[in-house]
Formats: structure tokens, sequence, C-alpha cells
DNA sequence: TATAGAAAATAAACAAGGTTTAGTAATTAA
DNA sequence: TTAATTACTAAACCTTGTTTATTTTCTATA
């Protein structure tokens, strides 16, 4: 009987259609401006409906934190191919700001928005982003073991990288960066980045 | 006549105690949880007596922002004493995080919360912040002036310093490091703050 | 085909919050 | 004492997230 597997393929797709119609809004108009309200008016249903597919508001915007943490994961994966880890290190980094810049919405609510990381906690669900993060400090770990990073351990220089990068993104997407002309925050971050790139390559071109 | 000054003052003290005891509230039950209703409610007044004081929950915000901002400017001037613009940069650095892991609510004000970024704009008052990362600033291109730093502009490195220690601390504050046990935390936090500043003092070393 | 039961959707309401309005109480100057 | 100013508040408006009770739609079965 196919009958089920319709209504289940058809509760899928409306899952699906809340979710992308509450991602536009979001980026249409910023996270904070849209409502259960405004997402079922859009997709035409009641607000009530809305709950008959989520638990809460909260769970929403969890499911698209998943999704924002697949889409990282699967552009850090087209590095795969960088033998150098000092060059991947390097292009990571260009790819997460760009990642950050370009889906700033997207990334709020992975690494900044509140009321995501309770949800992430109660359900205990980590892995998505454990996966990314993992990626950086295998690639961290390559750059120790090769001499291109001394005196520090994996852990620290993968937290500092990470925080390095997040510090930018986080800076310029909640807005405390709009009293700089927005050429110099691009010449910023790219210098910023670079600098603490060379701050490694140069130690290890010294120490060969 | 006296009586006029008297009616200033008394306004100002409420004034005061209101951003107080926000504050106050903030602290107990997390920004979220702080409704003006429960602000009014706490000092005994009425919600609309908010707004003869506050233009609107926005301004509160914002002047609590900027109260953070001159605590943390008065923590940076306790290390004028410092002639070591390395040692200084270190000192800077913990001070910055210790600052923002003790006062996570004035720090997410300052660097984090949306709503407060826009006043801000609006009222084009970035004095207070500038200030604080002119500070950091001069003490960079010291480090440049003296050798401690090659290859770099000073507003790129000086954006990656702040970077660095704002993305340690935002990450903390929102609940993006809650998968980690708190010693481990801690243990990153100071191992990537010695990691990013070592990469220039051995750059030093060997140049010298 | 008619109908009981399940599933899907909704209208209406609740509670909480920011904010405004219109009016009351308190204070001050004349 | 009174008119005017100032300080305050009650009550309402509007927007939210969320729940409950009810209605509509669908599906399997007699």
């Amino acid at each position: 009987m196919g009958i089920e597997e319709r209504k289940l393929r058809e509760r899928e797709e409306k899952r699906d259609l809340i979710l992308k119609t509450a991602m536009q809004l979001f980026i249409e108009k910023g996270i904070n401006n849209v409502s259960i309200r405004g997402i079922a008016e859009k997709i035409e249903y009641s607000p009530a409906t809305i709950y008959l597919y989520f638990k809460d508001k909260g769970e929403i915007l969890h499911e698209l934190h998943t999704q924002g943490f697949e889409k990282l994961f699967s552009l850090q994966r087209t590095l795969d191919y960088i033998k150098d880890p000092l060059e991947k290190l390097n292009q990571m980094g260009r790819l997460y700001i760009k990642f950050a810049l370009e889906n700033p919405d997207h990334y709020d609510l992975m690494f900044i928005a509140k009321g995501v990381a309770e949800k992430i906690f109660e359900k205990q669900e980590w892995d998505v982003g454990n996966r990314s993060f993992q990626y950086l400090r295998d690639n961290i770990k390559d750059c120790i073991e090769q001499g291109y990073i001394v005196d520090a351990d994996i852990d620290s220089a993968t937290f500092a990288a990470w925080s390095l990068v997040h510090g930018m993104a986080a800076l310029i997407i909640r807005g405390r960066c709009v009293m700089l002309p927005g050429e110099f925050v691009d010449h910023v971050v790219q210098g910023g980045l670079k600098f603490f790139i060379n701050s490694m390559t140069i130690k290890k071109q010294q120490l060969k």
C-alpha cells in the first residue's frame, strides 16, 4: 500500500516547506523579525499547523542550524585535495569567513544565536559541529607534525584558529564593525588571516 | 533655588536605579528573561514609568553597553605601567577574556547582542568602543615598531588580535563550547592565547 | 456506498511582552 | 488657595509563542 508512504512523503515535504520558508524569511527580514505566524501566513496555513511539525520555534532554528553545519562541512570537504596542511589551513580560513559572510543568517544560527545552544545541549547533538571541528583539528595536527606549528598543543592551536575566524565573522555579522568602511573591513579580515597564518609560515621557513 | 537641582538629581537617581535593576536582573535571570514589566515590578513602579526615563528597551541596553565599555577601558588603563609591549599585549588578552567571562552579560551587550548595534549606529556613538580599540592598536603599533611583529599592517594585526579574544569569549558565552568540560575550555583559552602571542615572540627572538 | 475512526488542520483563546494613550495624583510657583 | 506643571499609572493596543477544543478531510471497512 502506497498511501502510507505518500503520507509520510507529504509530511516530510511539508516539514521541508516550513523550514525553507523560515530560512527564506530569515534572510529577507532578519531572524528577529520572523514569527511563527509569519511563516504560517507565507505557506498559507494556520500558525497551529506549524506545531504539528515542530515542537516549538527552537526546533525550527535547531533544524536550520543543523542544515548549516551540513553545508559548511560539505564546503570543507572540497578542500580534501589540498596536500600542504599550511595551504589547507589558509584555504579553510578563507572558506570559513566566506561561508559566514555569504550566509550570515545560517552562521548566526550555528554559532551566535541564543535559544539554539540550549537545544543542542538538550538533544546532546554536537556531532555535526564536531565533524567540522575535527576536520580543522586534523589539519592543525598535520601542521604540527610537519613542523609548521611549534610550542602548542593541538587543541589550543585549533581553538585559537577557530576563535580567530569566528571572532571576525561574529563581529561583522553582529554589526560591531559598522563604523568602519566596508573595504577596510575586507582588508583587515584578509590581512588578519594572513597575519595569523604567517606567524607560523615564517617560523617553518626559519626552522627548516 | 535648589528645588530644580534636587529634581534633576532625583531624576538621575531614578534613571540609575532602573539601569542598576535591569543589570541586576540580567545577571540573575539572563538578558532574555528580563522584561520592562519585570524591571518595573522590581523597583515598584508601573511599566509606563520606565518610558519616562528611556525611549525604549533598546536605550536601556545601549546605556548598559556604554557602562560596560567604561568598565573595560578602566581595566585596560590598569596596564598602563607595563613597558614591554609584548608583555602588555599578553596581559591585555588575559584581561579581556577575564572581563568577558566574569561579566558575560555586560560583554554580551557590548559585543554580541542584537538590537544594541543598531542603537550605536543610530546614535553614531562608537567613541567609547573606539577608545579601547585604539588602546590595543597603540600597543600593537609598539609591537611592530619594536620588531615583535613583522609582515603585518597595524590594523590587520589589531583586528586579528581582537577577533581572537572576541571569538573565544563569544563562543563560550553563547554556549558553543558546552560539549567540552570546563577545565578543558580554560586550558585551550589560555593555551590558545599563549600560542597566538608566541607566534610572534619566538620570531623576535629568532630575528634578534 | 455509507460510516466509524484516524489524521490533518484550524479557530479561538491564553499568557507574556513592548509600547502608547488618556487620565489621575503630587508638587510647585503665583 | 489655585493654576500649572510634573510624575505617575491604569488600561488598552498590538505582536508573539503556544495550547485547547473543534472542525474538516481522509481512509479503511462493513
